[in-house]
DNA sequence: GATATTTGACCATC
DNA sequence: GATGGTCAAATATC
């Protein structure tokens, strides 16, 4: 048996021995958390073996349509193309119509981070590129089986953008930090200072590599003082796989944030961002130790990644 | 020693 | 045969 079909047998499994659970919790004594994390459980199990069958050529839906009370608000989202799989003794499949979701263009003076562990696992040479391609893949692909995978490349055109192309969806628990990291009052906070409506208008421009039908809604987001307080944004990013962008080519469709956020995301871990060469940069999220970021928490995080007056020049955070 | 990165080789597809 | 994606051994880093 291969590790496709243990991963999906495990998952199958888990799911459902925790509808069981919930089955036992239906009662009117049980408390509604315990239900909550025992539907958000099933959903996450589901949602990975789904993940399995898609990048096993099977064309699934990896996210429901509608989302379920309590949980972040998802657009809809379909991952497409096949995947070869990564046993050891499997073929390496060379992917059609590469199945890679969405291409990113991030300014080299931005953040390069989408909030998750990358790991580099290869790069190459393209042809007709000055520029090689890096390929990524979730750290947790192993341990926690998230099949999420990225590739960075260089613009020729312009040196100074990077081209990001996701695939997949992240199921390891760094993506179920940043659902659950988002807290109501956050939340509430949030949507109060969308009412208020003073913000500057951000967006995200996003491209679809094979020109199918993926929506990205451009989205306003509200600022104080250019300070970026997001949580529910940068989760939202985080749901879709959709890195930041480009404050070089700061038009009115990018969402621009300070150079600061060049580093690692992966608090906790060195923050490599070599000066030499932007690829390093690119894949500093990667170099990074396996220490899960899901024992952090999210405001520390987003006081480091949205500090408008911290820079890297500072000594002490080397320290 | 554990973990991450680099890089040449391998494989599938065109 | 050319090309792109991945593997895996060697190497680097902590």
């Amino acid at each position: 048996m291969d590790w496709e079909q243990n991963m999906l047998l495990n998952e199958l499994t888990q799911g459902r021995e925790l509808t069981n659970l919930l089955r036992k919790h239906l009662h009117p004594f049980s408390s509604p958390e315990t239900r909550q994390v025992l539907v958000e459980k099933i959903l996450s199990s589901y949602e990975k073996a789904l993940s399995v069958l898609n990048w096993s050529g099977f064309m699934v839906e990896t996210q429901p349509k509608v989302s379920i009370v309590g949980s972040p608000a998802s657009i809809a989202y379909s991952s497409h193309g096949s995947y070869a799989s990564d046993e050891k003794h499997s073929f390496k499949k060379r992917k059609t119509c590469s199945g890679w979701n969405e291409k990113i263009r991030v300014s080299s003076g931005t953040s390069l981070e989408d909030g998750y562990c990358w790991r580099k696992y290869g790069q190459k040479d393209i042809l007709g590129s000055n520029f090689p391609r890096g390929y990524y893949r979730c750290t947790h692909r192993y341990s926690q089986g998230c099949l999420a995978a990225k590739q960075v490349q260089r613009s020729d055109e312009d040196p100074t953008i990077f081209e990001v192309k996701y695939r997949g969806r992240h199921t390891c628990n760094q993506a179920t930090h940043f659902e659950k990291g988002d807290d109501s009052g956050q939340k509430q906070q949030l949507e109060e200072k969308q009412k208020q409506s003073k913000e500057t208008v951000l967006k995200v421009k996003t491209e679809d590599l094979d020109k199918r039908d993926y929506i990205f809604p451009s989205f306003s987001f509200p600022t104080d003082s250019g300070e970026v307080e997001n949580g529910l944004f940068f989760k939202s990013l985080m749901e879709n796989d959709i890195a930041f962008v480009s404050p070089a080519t700061s038009e009115s469709n990018y969402f621009s944030v300070p150079p600061f956020q060049m580093g690692s995301f992966c608090l906790g871990q060195n923050v490599q961002s070599s000066e030499s060469d932007l690829t390093e940069i690119i894949s500093a999220p990667t170099s990074v130790t396996n220490s899960p970021i899901v024992d952090l928490g999210i405001s520390s995080l987003e006081k480091l990644e949205f500090d408008p007056s911290f820079t890297f020049d500072n000594p002490e955070f080397f320290s």
